[in-house]
DNA sequence: AACTCGGACAACCGCTCCGAC
DNA sequence: AGTCGGAGCGGTTGTCCGAGT
């Protein structure tokens, strides 16, 4: 069985793209349109993979791609939206118009992420297991760079190991357990659960199970979030079920649409407003 | 001038989702 | 309901280039 390979990988092109090559492929598109990216080296007479064209075509040639040259504001907003979203760069590259996932994913890894690191050496976080008896983790001890989110990906709107405190394994589990139950889905999260209860809990749970419900809602309590903050602490749960609360659901983002906010999809906004809108009550309260 | 090293970034790869059948 | 192919995503690798020695 097995599904045709999206190209033989004999005889073909590898590495940077020519100038003639990228003509090539321009002027293909502009006269056939995007689309069927397999057959498309084959019809445009190029010995390029689908795949190569298609990325070479939405991160380079594509109308409308900036360059390079990143500026400060922009660098705030990647670093904002990082800590809301984590390492979904094709959702963070749709609010920054005329910036590709690649490159922002790029400029993250090479620069930013440094610069979130350094802020964290600056102001270290503490787990809530080794916060004193009594405290809670306050505003002033989250990092405004907040650590690096497990990964999650964009389409699946799941969370694929997720790790979290041991304390709040049980409170998580049977929620998000009483929530699955309550719905129709299959879950891999019950197995998990069973098989896995170490400290370094690994939870494999559909997020959707948690979200549907209303009962999201209430996983709040789970956290001790005194409904300040999207992190729990920052690496141990990188989807938030309170920006759900808040009415900012997670699959929602990739079809958000609202006149009222300061960006949109693929439209123009204005930093300042969109910087008030993250730190307002409506917004995320991602700053420190 | 030659070499090494590290940063930056372009491209590739494997996985997943989703729609069509 | 199950399978397949198209498409998209994020992680990783490869390559280039400039700075330092």
């Amino acid at each position: 069985m097995g599904r045709r390979p999206c190209c033989a990988k004999e005889g073909l092109n590898r590495g940077i793209w020519t100038a003639g090559e990228d003509k090539i492929l321009v002027d293909y598109i502009q006269a056939h349109g995007e689309g069927k990216w397999r057959d498309l080296p084959q019809q445009a007479g190029l010995k390029r993979c689908g795949k190569s064209c298609r990325l070479r075509w939405l991160n380079y040639l594509r109308p409308g791609i900036k360059r390079g040259n990143i500026s400060m504001d922009e660098e705030e907003l990647i670093i904002r939206l990082h800590n809301l979203l984590g390492n979904r760069w094709s959702l963070i590259a749709g609010r920054l118009p005329g910036r590709t996932d690649n490159e922002i994913k790029n400029h993250w890894n090479t620069n930013l992420s440094k610069k979130v690191q350094d802020q964290m050496h600056k102001t270290p976080v503490k787990r809530p297991d080794e916060l004193e008896p009594g405290s809670e983790m306050s505003k002033e001890e989250s990092p405004s760079g907040a650590k690096p989110h497990p990964v999650i990906r964009t389409k699946a709107i799941r969370c694929t190991r997720v790790i979290l405190p041991t304390p709040l394994i049980d409170q998580v589990a049977d929620k998000a357990t009483s929530v699955h139950n309550s719905n129709s889905e299959t879950s891999s999260y019950s197995s998990t659960r069973q098989s896995n209860f170490s400290s370094d809990f690994l939870a494999d749970f559909n997020i959707d199970d948690l979200l549907v419900s209303g009962e999201a809602q209430n996983l709040d309590s789970c956290f001790p979030l005194g409904g300040e903050k999207v992190d729990c602490y920052p690496s141990d749960f990188a989807l938030s079920v309170h920006d759900d609360a808040e009415g900012i659901r997670s699959e929602g983002l990739e079809n958000w649409r609202d006149d009222d906010e300061p960006f949109q999809p693929s439209g123009s906004f204005d930093f300042n407003s969109l910087a008030s809108f993250l730190d307002s009550e409506d917004g995320y309260n991602l700053d420190e």
